[in-house]
DNA sequence: CTGAAAGCGCTTACAG
DNA sequence: CTGAAAGCGCTTACAG
């Protein structure tokens, strides 16, 4: 049995396509208490239920709001940043009867996406890996598409317009526990960063060499695949073997951090007393390690709905009012520091 | 600038509209070379994208997938079988050219779901928590709706046609794991499960059950909130004070297993001398824990690839060729038992 | 090889 | 209070 449409109601109930149409839509003044029984009685009946398509032609807005997410991995949600930042957004549109349209795209098939390509959506979000130069390009890319667009965790540039950022304070969290960390007056330090770039990880390597550097701390900064706890440890190993163990390891997040600790532990060295260490992006997954990891929380849930907020307002009102958004990260103390 | 459509291209081309759609669509017989040329000069330099829902309202396509995903929590892609899933479904679909609409939903709240009340897909996954008896009447819900379905992690029921059942062996893997632990000649064991109903953790619990039974094991049961290390922890502690400490802890993930493990080296019992340990549902996320723990590892990223396959499929042929699908779960030995 | 025309399901300004 | 009609952007069978 074919899908009910508003004809097959208008017949049912014996009004115009019109009178159902608005009844739907929750129009109630200017309908007769009969009419409007008669009319509900027969979608129930049917079972009707709006397409989508139909009213998306006539109004040219589909409720849908893209999310891209450029990353080399096929397993693209795998991070827990990335996952909470999905569910704040898609559970912040669900609300306003909203739509999210996810797709991970590998960095150099962005033109291929059917997002791109397609005209799918009424606003973009967009989490985007690579370097600085890679990001804008794909940015630049997106943006030509003319739709309002969210961009998460990277800063605004020129050229990019009707675009809003929304950031978590990397920086800002990372000089707090920098400064932790100098309390222990150390002299050495060992700042382990993943292979891909992200533009959060680069903020605080930034804001961490920043801090220590004039603090006369020696500080060595190497990269590894964090996708991998082995190649994080072997990577760690190496470069102990070289330079010694430092006074501090700073994990880029705390999955190195995690890595970094049961290193130390396998090792004998004693946390805090022989190496500190701090991770960041905390998430309750981490919590599942029994550590007590000095680290920064990540408000990346609130960035999903706060994206998805913006986005809907820019829809309503035609422009976004703000350019740019931080968030502010609190540190988590912990027993490492 | 308005976006351009078909009668902006066609006009800037000196064409028809019907030629340009053909041209945007790939068809290339009845094509002149001059025509083809001007057509995608101009598509280029006006940037046209065709617009879906115009597509789909002719077509009656609209080439968008839903995943439901019931669960009483916000962070509804925090566990990493969800989100390994959605993943595989979603790279897989965007292959095709399909868009995946995510959607979590809280199990009180199934009717109002837009998913649920328009119509905006051309498919359905399905992902359910809660006791048998909510999620068949949530999976009748949506069967009304009258879009092929692919449901994950439950097993086929009266009176859903069209639906596909897409799994992983939660039983037989329980099975081989509980003989493996049968091999320590164990008298007593404590199955530890999360307090949400999940359909795949009462096969396993099923499955550990009726394997230990026979072997005269005793064996006990206990709940807790697995979002909370604390709470399991805790769980775990008051079994312990009331009936001692098991000869073996039987996680029904790698979650409740790995805080096992932290708890019983806080005690100071050998492992797995004193205690044996198995999780289930391994994921690349939980080796930063540094364990080597003997569990199960689970296939969620095919089943999700599988998934959207089956679905397309489905909506290819007219009807699903078979209504169950059951992919093999690997133990993965550890030092654990 | 090309285009005119019908129609997919819906909303809305307007006439009655 | 109700409905006829136009039109959103597109595809396709058909005529030329």
């Amino acid at each position: 049995m074919a899908k009910p449409n508003l004809h097959t109601v208008a017949a049912h109930a014996g009004v115009s396509i019109a009178t159902v149409s608005k009844i739907v839509n929750g129009v109630r003044y200017g309908i007769s208490e009969a009419t409007l029984e008669k009319v509900l009685a027969s979608v129930q009946e049917l079972g009707y239920r709006p397409n989508r398509a139909g009213r998306g032609l006539r109004t040219l807005r589909r409720s849908i709001i893209g999310m891209a997410i450029v990353d080399p991995s096929p397993t693209f949600l795998a991070d827990p940043f990335t996952t909470n930042l999905v569910a704040g957004l898609s559970n912040y549109l669900s609300e306003q009867g909203f739509g999210l349209l996810l797709h991970g795209i590998k960095p150099k098939h962005v033109d291929a996406s059917f997002l791109v390509k397609e005209n799918v959506v009424d606003g973009l979000c967009l989490m985007l890996s690579g370097s600085a130069q890679l990001r804008l390009q794909n940015t630049r890319l997106f943006s030509t598409l003319s739709h309002p667009m969210v961009v998460f965790q990277d800063h605004a540039a020129e050229g990019i317009p009707d675009a809003c950022f929304v950031n978590q304070d990397d920086a800002g969290a990372a000089r707090e526990l920098a400064r932790q960390v100098l309390a222990r007056k150390p002299r050495t330090a060992l700042i382990v960063i993943p292979d891909i770039f992200w533009p959060a990880i680069e903020l605080r390597l930034e804001a961490f060499w920043q801090t220590l550097k004039p603090a006369g701390v020696a500080t060595k900064i190497i990269r590894c695949d964090e996708s991998n706890p082995m190649a994080i440890a072997r990577a760690i190993e190496d470069a102990i073997e070289r330079t010694g163990l430092p006074d501090v390891i700073i994990g880029a997040n705390d999955k190195i951090a995690i890595v970094a600790l049961h290193l130390l532990e396998e090792r004998g060295a004693r946390v805090p007393e022989d190496v500190a260490v701090t991770g960041f992006n905390a998430f309750a997954s981490n919590d599942y390690a029994g550590l007590d990891l000095t680290t920064a929380r990540s408000p990346a849930y609130e960035m999903g709905e706060l994206g998805g907020k913006l986005l809907l307002e820019r829809l309503e009102a035609g422009r976004f009012e703000k350019q740019e958004y931080t968030l502010p990260v609190r540190i988590v103390p912990g027993a490492t520091v």
